[in-house]
DNA sequence: GCAATAGTGTCTATAAGACACTATCTT
DNA sequence: AAGATAGTGTCTTATAGACACTATTGC
């Protein structure tokens, strides 16, 4: 039966229900480690138990649906926020009261100020990603996904930019990467990979006025630049087991 | 409000009805040429119009959803397709009927034969995808997305043997290439580098009997290795324009 | 002074692309 | 014989990474 031939004869009623809803894995960079934002359940299934911020989608689009519950989950105006979709998720029984199917987005955030609780986002926080396990319904296995991502992403597009502010030291980038990547990255080498690519960074002709915290020169500022896509790409060292 | 407190109040007929289908972008090789399944749809709205395959999905994950319609609409049992899920589409007023979200996928096929009219497949054709436009729906955006993942893939795994028999030759494997980005590849440099990069390709130790249709050596056979990521990648010609 | 850091120089190994060339096949 | 193709050799250029080094800052 083809969609066509369902959608017409098709009786609301007459089927049972499903709902869909957009489930956010939100990362920042807090004092030099990659976190999510995480809420905490106060309902069965799953009381008690942490989960990624989420909803229902109304009468909107799914792109405005995961900005929407971003926002109201934090508590901040987010326009500089990176948000882009990750996969939908739908197997039955990944929500035990009915048929769920999560559209699941991936957003990369510059340092916010911890949610406000009282709010509506009260109850939700910044967690590092290595003590984010045990999350409600599948949401382990979203959170995974979602860092494979944006593992992925640092390497082909300019998005770690996303994470730094408006304007950054090239160190900044680096602990960047470093954070998200879980490795240390050579200073040097990353200097001048980074500006040897075309449009990732563009000089603001300033000076940090804040840097050099453990002694050093004052390093350069930078912004984001024009490149969509990082060419050449800013690879990670191969580890052989993630080819085979 | 969150997704826990939605769905505890939840009564589904207080809620307007939404539907969740799939949708497959099926790619094949055909003549040299890319070509996608299309769909003639016989009911409104869009009657007469082409869209690509897809339907309802029932008490079954997605991807043996996609599966299912895959192999429902070309009437062959698909056991070696590479089947992939491509992106979520939502947007209200997609379809003029009622709120429904497709959850689009992309398969590569190996060369098939065309589909059995007749069957639940009848209406379904390979079509080259230069000739695919005025699709209904958002299918249009769907397929070019579709496109877009297809071409990038190619660069960094394997995929393109989904599109090859079980053993295949270097030129073979050259001409999808050359299929897919839609321009020409230097064949001594590609066979070199395909073969270079660790478990793309294995020898069979065969050596074809159709070779050389015009002239020439016959070419040795290969089936596809074992790597899941091809390491270094086989980049396409940068354009400039796809870049910023 | 000492330690840490920003930024640059240099060398090596690898990889991509241009081009040439030989051998083998079909017509 | 002519033309096309499989597969290899070689050269040039771009890149990644290792390592070294200078200059500038905080303590």
């Amino acid at each position: 039966m083809g969609e066509e031939e369902f959608l017409s004869g098709y009786d609301p009623s007459a089927y049972p229900a499903v709902a869909v809803t957009v489930d956010v894995v939100a990362l920042t960079i807090r004092d030099g480690r990659l976190c999510v934002l995480l809420v905490e359940r106060g309902e069965q299934p799953f009381a008690g138990r942490r989960a990624l911020p989420g909803g229902f989608v109304k009468e909107e689009g799914l792109d405005a649906a995961a900005l929407r519950e971003l926002e109201e989950e934090t508590g901040v105006s987010l326009a500089r926020v990176h948000l882009e979709q990750l996969k939908t998720y739908g197997n039955p029984g990944r929500d035990p009261r009915m048929r769920v199917f999560s559209v699941a987005y991936l957003a990369f955030a510059p340092s916010l100020p911890e949610p406000e609780a009282g709010t509506d986002a009260s109850g939700a926080y910044w967690v590092p990603v290595e003590e984010a396990a045990g999350l409600a319904f599948d949401h382990d296995v979203i959170l995974a996904d979602g860092l494979d991502r944006a593992r992925a992403k640092l390497e082909y597009t300019p998005l770690a930019t996303a994470f730094a502010g408006d304007d950054f030291t090239i160190a900044e980038l680096r602990q960047i990467y470093a954070a998200v990547w879980g490795e240390e990255l050579h200073a040097g080498n990353f200097h001048r990979k980074v500006l040897s690519v075309p449009g990732f960074v563009e000089s603001t002709g300033e000076t940090s006025t804040r840097g050099g915290e453990r002694g050093g020169p004052k390093p350069k500022l930078y912004r984001a630049g024009d490149a969509r896509l990082l060419h050449p790409a800013l690879l990670r060292p191969t580890r052989e087991d993630d080819v085979r």
